[in-house]
DNA sequence: GTCTATAAATAGATAGAC
DNA sequence: GTCTATCTATTTATAGAC
């Protein structure tokens, strides 16, 4: 969420309408992506006109960084947190994937604005943007330099790991909202799937994955 | 691509401006997705000009939906010829890998063009189209099933399997096409994994995911 | 903070010459 | 088959009233 600090606060709720186009910005993009969407179709999820859009926010690049960096600021304090606990690197692995569920669960753009990202190899991002990315991929690199260290893990290509482990939840959580169109349902590969089920299945597939010795059950 | 079976052969190489028209498409959607890309961009990039796009297709769309066919008919069969391998499930299962990641290099517009239909939901997809999608899935899920019954495979939830294995092999080919853009091969997160090191490591990531016994070295 | 109205640029699609 | 010129609609962004 962006940060609402730096506003006034005012009583008895009062509809911040900064919040509302932030939510609609995120909901929209992820959905359609950054060329897909306008700023009046932004404008209109939020119950307001386009002009409040540019009241709030420089140009609609401005509103999507903000989307993005929002979404890449949680993910970097997500796979920092997990790879500082104190630990074995399993316990730290299996916390960053609830987490990274978890929080597609919470902040439902997500996964489809990062498959987005990556698929477009970032056309839009700043230096600044690049960086909260490689936060993410050092924490995760830390985690999986120390399950090799204790042992616990074999040695596999850091880059390929990353992608094994984050390609499958993003896919599936983006998956999960195609389904949500009508008439996808029916569809096999649509099916809904528990969110149980799926953490225990990605976090099993990553240690299967990762183990040094024989497979876990 | 496009058959050209339809239209009269000339002789001495007379360029096929229709060709040079899908190919162009294919990269450019791929790299910026339907709303990203401007039919004067297309025109451009095939030496072109507008009036040309419209002469060989009915619309915008209509081009873009052959560039998803093209490509959705070519996994299927992959696909399809996997699963009809007179082979274990296992070899069918890294046939399958392979021939995606050979797949993604001979038409490199076909990752992000995949996972980017996958993120919106598809949502300019017909019916047909959707069949197309389902050919794929289906194939997967019959080396699947054969595999456990077989007692090759544990019991596994379909959906997640085919998540678990086309999410990485996606997002790693996306990730290569993001690298090629300047400044990006420094970072850690977009450093060049060969060819036969992806392939291994899929194949490997498969077979511990699905293994009954076990895992194998 | 919120709105209407409008400017300025761009994009999909077509007409018609060659 | 290939081109230039153009129509029309849409879209980002701003001006200015309330």
């Amino acid at each position: 969420m962006p940060s609402t600090s730096t506003r006034r606060r005012r009583r008895l709720t009062p509809r911040d309408s900064r919040a509302d186009v932030f939510t609609a910005a995120a909901e929209l993009f992820s959905a359609r992506g950054f060329d897909g969407v306008g700023i009046d179709d932004i404008a209109h999820a939020a119950r307001l006109n386009k002009a409040m859009i540019y009241y709030h926010f420089d140009s609609k690049r401005a509103l999507y960084r903000e989307v993005v960096h929002d979404m890449l600021r949680a993910v970097g304090t997500l796979a920092t947190e997990a790879a500082s606990r104190p630990d074995p690197a399993d316990v730290q692995l299996t916390a960053f994937i609830a987490g990274l569920i978890q929080m597609a669960d919470e902040r439902p753009w997500f996964p489809p604005l990062m498959l987005r990202e990556i698929a477009e190899g970032a056309p839009r991002l700043e230096p600044d943007t690049l960086a909260l990315m490689k936060t993410v991929f050092t924490a995760f690199g830390r985690i999986l330099a120390e399950g090799q260290a204790s042992g616990l893990f074999r040695p596999v290509n850091t880059v390929l790991a990353y992608m094994s482990i984050l390609g499958p939840i993003l896919l599936n959580a983006a998956r999960e909202r195609a389904a949500a169109r009508p008439g996808r349902l029916e569809l096999p590969m649509f099916a809904e799937v528990p969110h149980s089920e799926l953490t225990t299945h990605m976090q099993q597939a990553a240690l299967r994955l990762l183990s040094a010795q024989e497979s876990r059950p």
